[in-house]
RNA sequence: GUGAUUGUAGCUCAGCUGGUUAGAGCGCUGGUUUGUGGAUCCAGAGGUCGCCGGUUCGAAACCGGUCUUUCACCCCA
């Protein structure tokens, strides 16, 4: 048998120790508010079929979806005639499952299935990985976990405006200051599509739009005109771009008159004062909170609100985002039920809170002492000072093998385990342990019962 | 999907225009101390030079392919 080198596939990554204790960090964090909000929480299979995934997120999407060959003698279907017809023809034919792409859509999947159990309005977080065969880069992997939260049943702007307060409420949990919410309605960018003569072609505006800081307006008409969009069409579209409003009643006062031959635009204003309106009552500023109306998100199922968080400062693109949609359960055969959800990107908010270094310090999920001893008897002791101090509550272990005792000091300072009670036969004899501090040096002997007390009394004033 | 980029010891990296036994720092193991870790000193172990093939008397180095890393574009969390 030949040695192989270990590996794990592209874009997939292993989470050590540290890791992990910063990622519940944020898990943790992020679900408090969840709950606090009255979320309840749901899991949904790491595998879909692929007809509930596909034709959800358009071709693009698609083409990322990792797909899972069927069990068995998958080729049993495949004849050489549909072989020759290509990927498309004998993908069907061998892969039915899939690997999930987002949580929405698992979720819209689920509202459907169990309609007549579910309590309207429904309210569900979610935090779950999902795959997406993307070629990695910054900020981008293949493997990912997001925290969705969403109301469905209930068209009230409540949600929106709650959704603002979660965000703002997650973001001061971890520090966070410098960043823009940013919100936009659907509608309003329909509304300008009217008012420009480009009805129905908002996303195709958006996506040339969204590029002004990058490249410029100049090169965004270029593209523009690639995208079909008439010399007319950009000359109505300019005094948006050129508006220099950066206060958000301002700006929705000057969409009042720019959009006002398009019902469906003053629509979107009106929703959008609307949440404005609820959030000062919910005793929040509009801090943050940062209208942007040529703000468009991908996914092309949103028809209301449209979310999405960017920290300042940092390479590293969205970290949430979210929208309303009045029907996503429609394809699955349930119409009329709307909803709104947002969704933390758990690894990118990891990278913002590495690159901008403010995880708070992660001594918390550390073994608080360790019991080291010199021959068979004493270890032998020590099993029955273990059962005491965990059952007192402090995490504690033992080295479980019988090694030079120095061995077993290197392991408890490698660990940062912060006390080591060692034992040896003065101590079995005494009825005593040696508490060491590994943090000051001290060393004192003291009864289990002190040391009990001793270790409490340390992490009550932590 | 397009265009770049990376790969040498556990980690971070040297290795000149192809030339004998591939190096350093840190880490690791052991000793200095058969009852005390993080310091010093001493010793030691660890590498099919990502993988496959080609050129050559000779390849870690050159060429082709492939996988992987990182990055930009596209798109997106």
């Amino acid at each position: 048998m030949s040695k192989q080198k270990p590996g794990i596939p592209k874009g997939m990554r292993d989470f050590g120790p540290k890791e992990m204790a910063r990622r519940n960090y944020i898990f943790n964090t992020i679900q408090a508010t969840f709950k606090l909000f009255g979320y309840q929480q749901l899991e949904t299979p790491t595998m879909e079929n692929l007809s509930t995934l596909t034709g959800k997120y358009g071709d693009e999407g698609d083409q990322l979806l990792f797909k899972v060959l069927n069990s068995g003698a998958f080729l049993k279907k495949v004849d050489t005639e549909t072989f020759k017809a290509g990927e498309n023809k004998v993908l069907p034919k061998i892969s039915e499952k899939g690997l999930r792409y987002d949580l929405t859509v698992p979720f819209a999947r689920y509202v459907v299935m169990n309609q007549n159990e579910i309590t309207y309005p429904f309210k569900r977080f979610q935090m779950q990985p999902v795959w997406r065969a993307d070629r990695p880069q910054k900020g981008r992997y293949r493997e990912f976990y997001q925290c969705d939260a969403d109301v469905v049943g209930t068209d009230s702007l409540i949600c929106e405006t709650e959704i603002l307060c979660m965000i703002k409420r997650v973001f001061s949990d971890f520090k966070l200051t410098d960043y823009d919410i940013k919100i936009n309605n659907r509608k309003i960018l329909t509304g300008i599509a009217e008012v420009i003569g480009a009805s129905g072609k908002e996303a195709d505006l958006c996506v040339a739009i969204d590029k002004l800081d990058k490249i410029g307006w100049e090169k965004v008409k270029v593209e523009l005109i690639e995208r079909d969009f008439s010399e007319d069409a950009i000359d109505k579209l300019s005094p948006i771009l050129s508006q220099n409003e950066h206060n958000n009643a301002g700006w929705l006062l000057f969409l009042k008159k720019y959009l006002a031959e398009s019902e469906i635009g003053l629509k979107g204003i009106s929703e959008l004062e609307e949440v404005f309106s609820y959030l000062a009552k919910m005793g929040e500023n509009q801090n943050h909170v940062v209208f942007d109306p040529v703000l468009a998100r991908g996914l092309s199922y949103y028809t209301g609100a449209i979310f999405e968080v960017k920290v300042n400062g940092v390479g590293i693109g969205s970290v949430s985002g979210g929208g309303r949609y009045d029907d996503l359960t429609g394809v699955f055969g349930l119409n009329g039920v709307s909803g709104v959800g947002f969704s933390f990107g758990v690894d990118r908010l990891y990278d913002v809170l590495e690159e901008l270094d403010i995880f708070p310090d992660d001594e918390v999920e550390r073994t608080q002492i360790m019991l080291a001893y010199f021959g068979e008897e004493e270890k032998e002791a020590c099993l029955g000072i273990l059962a005491t101090l965990r059952k007192a509550g402090i995490a504690a272990e033992i080295y479980p093998d019988l090694v030079k005792i120095k061995k077993q000091f290197n392991y408890a300072g490698k660990k940062g385990i912060p006390y080591v009670g060692v034992l040896g036969s003065d101590e079995l004899e005494n009825n005593t342990i040696s508490l060491k501090n590994m943090i000051s040096g001290e060393q004192e002997s003291l009864s289990l019962e002190d040391i009990v007390e001793k270790i409490k009394q340390a992490y009550k004033t932590a």
